[in-house]
DNA sequence: GTAATCACG
DNA sequence: ACGTACGTGATTACT
């Protein structure tokens, strides 16, 4: 029989520093019980324990039973986000059923030392699970101590049996005592041997075994002689000490090994991970058996009766419902043969309907166009999806309200997943049925209509509970008009974006990626001369050994499974053997054909147009992102890369129109900080690099060199993304201390941005949020965490998203406005792509001149600022032309 | 599934 | 003293 005892403290502050801050979305933090579960379930994995137990530390202010005034004293205060974590982990463990122990006065250590004694006691094994190397005085030939690690979110865990203890350390387990006796212990008061650290320690107990031996035959004993004196006079410390060091083992505990034995959770688990959002660990918990089903939740059984629609006389009547309603909540099937519509009647009544078009037998055609006409008032979730799929099947996608997954972004930018049931339990603590339909590779899969159907009404019908919920929150936040004017009428600009596609050259790109191949194929066998061997170049660890280990080149940083070998280091290593720039140009040769030549021709439609998605609810700035295939990171930067471009083609007798922003964040910045330098700079119209370079080494404007430029440019974006002197150094290849010299001078220059800079970072931490000037809002935990690096990222971000958000925001503006003109004076023109600063229209030739002059004018009115945004518009007959 | 790399703004 | 720029997505290798 084994027994798992837990230092609940230990393996709790391990989570917390180890894991990135987590909280539900009423401001508890929940990463540190988050990753103390996780580990729980690894470890009850691993071990198979038979019983399991907690122990925690409890300190009373008053009583320490190691009566020392300054005891742990040094130890600093844990962290609010920590400590609020604590009852409520205590919470989760009674849940569970998994027995805890802790006292006032004692500490976790002293339990698990009883409890390993009481259980080898009663012939049982034990384990004790903590991150303090303290505990491994507890260790016997019955007792292992598993020493937990977190770093960088991962978990690993060291198992000590006297064996290993042994072999690490070249002493028996309990000398660990009379060690800690000699070196002392800073963070637990432990005085030691004043003068005696780690080595001399080590060394003693290695020879001698125990301070008692030691003191037994000083002064012979093999040491140097200032040693021997300073254990001489620090005896009395060093049986202090000793006395300290030693973790109690007959703590007054009845302790039986059977109480704990493993239980199945108890009934209030469910609740409680649901309302700390422990989805994933629902499931790992197994918790939800017997859970009461959603529909049984109040809000649904009163409101919803489920009828379907079976004659054109019933659709007309419905169709008369929802007209005169305030609005309607629906979700529709991916391929669109099924929607699914909630429609509240006033008091506590609804009529919930279900239309399955394989079954209707009337004209559900003419259903469906006007119940997506403009004069139904439709709230959804994914309205641009929904959009584009109801253009591609030419019906109207006209009088959305509303859209859930929106609004939920719009209150919390960095939740990462915003699909149905989550956002459910997020906010109601309830569990959706598993909405099968919404994924359609599983509706496709398993073609399991049934439950998709099973699902389908209660998802519609939590549409409806989530627009109670957010719709006023938005308000009360001041984000009702960015919804209204900038999120919303996107979706229908998007979803006729992501149909139009863009058309691309397909025989010109396979051709492209059989040269691509040759060539990577000549450079491969080049390398493996080279290195006098196979060997896989795509392998970064095989790449490293063959270069820093077999060719003995100097490495530079290292990751965190070995040395590095990107770009940046391999730049550096060109000069010492023709092997690197080989590999440097594999890399880009491959690059371009697996992501671009073979990655586009995969994703290309049968009419010769690729598609991408735009994601609207995915970046913490506004920014839009794009996937399958990302269209937004098409190469640009070399020549090679630029051949790419090429293969994006209009149709024949079209041109593609592309607009960029000029500049757009640093014309923000100068907006925003106020800085007057820097907003006359803009004023006057010249190039904005070569003036900040001219103020900033204080040199005339026709003296800037073409390096000074460079610098001045590195020094406005690294001041965009919230600088820091070493990084700066790094990006310029200059020392750190000339990078502050750089930075020091801008700030002189631009004295506003230097205190825009501290007035953000003040006012972010004191509101715990940054916001664009469109109130786009991101939330910064961060700024408020005790961990320096967390706490600087918080700082950089509250620098930058204002800045990279409200660019953002006006891109999106930009886009309504000119999908709306288009509309009605180019209406063969067609918006295509947009690449964060730069808009791509697809337009007949003729049209050319007149798109250009539109994309520009729209762009460029769209927002009032205090100093001219600009953009510039060029065509031409593939997209590298066309940016001029 | 995660890590490393590299493409973009 | 800390450890090192903001925001993304796709591919490949490897556990």
């Amino acid at each position: 029989m084994k027994l798992m005892a837990i230092d609940g403290n230990s393996i709790l502050n391990r989570a917390y520093y180890g894991i990135r801050p987590l909280s539900t979305r009423d401001g508890l933090y929940t990463h540190a019980i988050y990753g103390f579960l996780t580990t729980l379930l690894r470890l009850r994995d691993e071990e198979q324990p038979d019983a399991v137990c907690v122990a925690f530390d409890l300190h009373a202010p008053t009583f320490r039973h190691k009566a020392d005034e300054s005891y742990k004293a040094t130890r600093k205060p844990m962290p609010e986000e920590l400590r609020m974590q604590v009852p409520v982990l205590k919470e989760v463990l009674d849940a569970l059923n998994i027995p805890r122990y802790e006292a006032e006065g004692w500490e976790a250590d002293d339990w698990l030392g009883t409890i390993s004694r009481r259980c080898e006691a009663e012939g049982w094994d034990c384990v004790v699970v903590t991150g303090d190397k303290d505990s491994l005085q507890l260790i016997t030939e019955k007792t292992k101590v598993k020493l937990v690690s977190t770093r960088m979110g991962q978990t690993t865990t060291k198992d000590m049996t006297p064996e290993s203890f042994r072999e690490q350390y070249g002493f028996d387990p309990i000398h660990m005592i009379d060690l800690k006796a000699l070196m002392g212990d800073s963070s637990d008061n432990i005085p030691g041997v004043p003068g005696v650290g780690e080595k001399t320690a080590m060394d003693l107990i290695q020879k001698y075994g125990s301070i008692d031996t030691i003191y037994e035959k000083l002064p012979d004993i093999e040491a140097k002689p200032a040693a021997i004196k300073k254990l001489t006079e620090g005896e009395e410390s060093a049986r202090h000490s000793y006395w300290l060091a030693t973790i109690v083992t007959d703590a007054p505990l009845d302790f039986n090994p059977e109480v704990n034995a493993v239980k199945a959770p108890g009934p209030d688990a469910y609740s409680l991970f649901l309302k700390l959002e422990f989805s994933k660990l629902i499931e790992r918990f197994d918790l939800r058996q017997g859970a009461p089903a959603l529909a049984e939740s109040e809000r649904i059984s009163v409101a919803a009766s489920v009828e379907q629609v079976t004659s054109a006389a019933k659709a007309g009547e419905l169709l008369e419902l929802w007209r005169n309603a305030d609005h309607i909540s629906l979700l529709a099937l991916p391929d669109l043969s099924g929607v699914a519509v909630y429609c509240a009647t006033g008091g506590d009544t609804a009529v919930m309907s279900e239309l399955f078009f394989d079954r209707y037998q009337g004209n559900w055609n003419h259903l469906l166009a006007s119940l997506f006409s403009g004069d139904i008032k439709k709230v959804s979730h994914n309205v641009k999806d929904l959009m584009r799929l109801l253009l591609l099947n030419n019906l109207p996608a006209e009088g959305f309200i509303f859209d859930t997954a929106l609004a939920a972004y719009l209150l919390d930018a960095t939740a990462g997943s915003y699909d149905l049931g989550r956002l459910f339990v997020s906010y109601f603590n309830e569990e959706l049925p598993k909405p099968l339909y919404l994924d359609p590779d599983a509706f496709a899969l398993l073609g399991d209509r049934a439950a998709a159907e099973a699902s389908f009404d209660s998802c519609a019908t939590a549409v409806d509970a989530l627009y109670d919920a957010l719709a006023p929150k938005l308000r009360e936040r001041g984000q009702q008009e960015l919804f209204e004017t900038i999120e919303l009428p996107l979706c229908r600009c998007l979803a006729e974006m992501e149909l139009a596609g863009c058309r691309v050259d397909a025989k010109a790109l396979s051709d492209f990626g059989e040269l691509l191949s040759r060539r990577a194929k000549d450079l491969e066998a080049k390398i493996y001369h080279l290195a006098d061997g196979e060997f896989n170049i795509n392998s970064p660890k095989q790449l490293g050994e063959i270069l820093f280990d077999r060719l003995g080149l100097p490495h530079g940083k290292k990751t965190k499974t070995g040395w590095s070998t990107n770009a940046d280091v391999l730049e550096k290593l060109r000069w010492e053997s023709p092997i690197v720039d080989a590999v440097l140009e594999y890399r880009q040769l491959t690059k371009l054909k697996s992501t671009y030549a073979d990655g586009l021709l995969k994703a290309l439609d049968p009419d010769g147009r690729v598609r991408t998605s735009f994601q609207m609810t995915v970046t913490a700035t506004g920014r839009l992102s794009s996937t399958e295939p990302n269209l937004q990171n098409i190469p640009t930067r070399t020549d090679l890369g630029s051949e790419i471009r090429k293969m994006f083609v209009p149709e024949p007798g079209n041109v593609l129109v592309d607009a960029d922003y000029s500049q757009i964040e640093l014309r923000l910045l100068a907006h925003i900080s106020g800085d007057e330098g820097m907003r006359a700079a803009f004023l006057s119209g010249g190039d904005f690099h070569a003036e900040t370079a001219s103020k900033v080494f204080g040199v005339a404007r026709e003296d800037v060199t073409h390096e000074m430029r460079r610098r001045a440019k590195a020094v406005n974006f690294g001041i965009v993304y919230g600088i820091s002197a070493f990084s700066l150094g790094q990006d310029i290849g200059v020392s750190q201390k000339e990078a502050k010299a750089y930075m020091d001078a801008y700030f002189a220059t631009f004295p506003g941005v230097r205190s825009y800079m501290d007035r953000v970072v003040e006012q972010a931490k004191a509101d715990g949020y940054v916001e664009t000037l469109y109130h786009r809002r991101r939330d910064l935990p961060e700024l408020a965490s005790s961990n320096f690096n967390l706490r600087s990222f918080g700082q950089r971000v509250a620098l930058n998203m204002p800045i990279q958000g409200t660019a953002a925001d006006i891109m999106k503006l930009a886009m309504i406005a000119v999908w709306k003109r288009l509309k009605s004076e180019l209406p063969r023109a067609k918006l295509v792509l947009q690449v964060h600063d730069e808009l791509i229209v697809e337009c007949p030739e003729g049209d050319a001149r007149r798109a250009a002059v539109l994309l520009a004018e729209e762009m460029e009115g769209v927002a009032h600022l205090s100093v001219p945004l600009t953009a510039d518009a060029y065509w031409g007959k593939n997209w590298l032309e066309a940016k001029g």
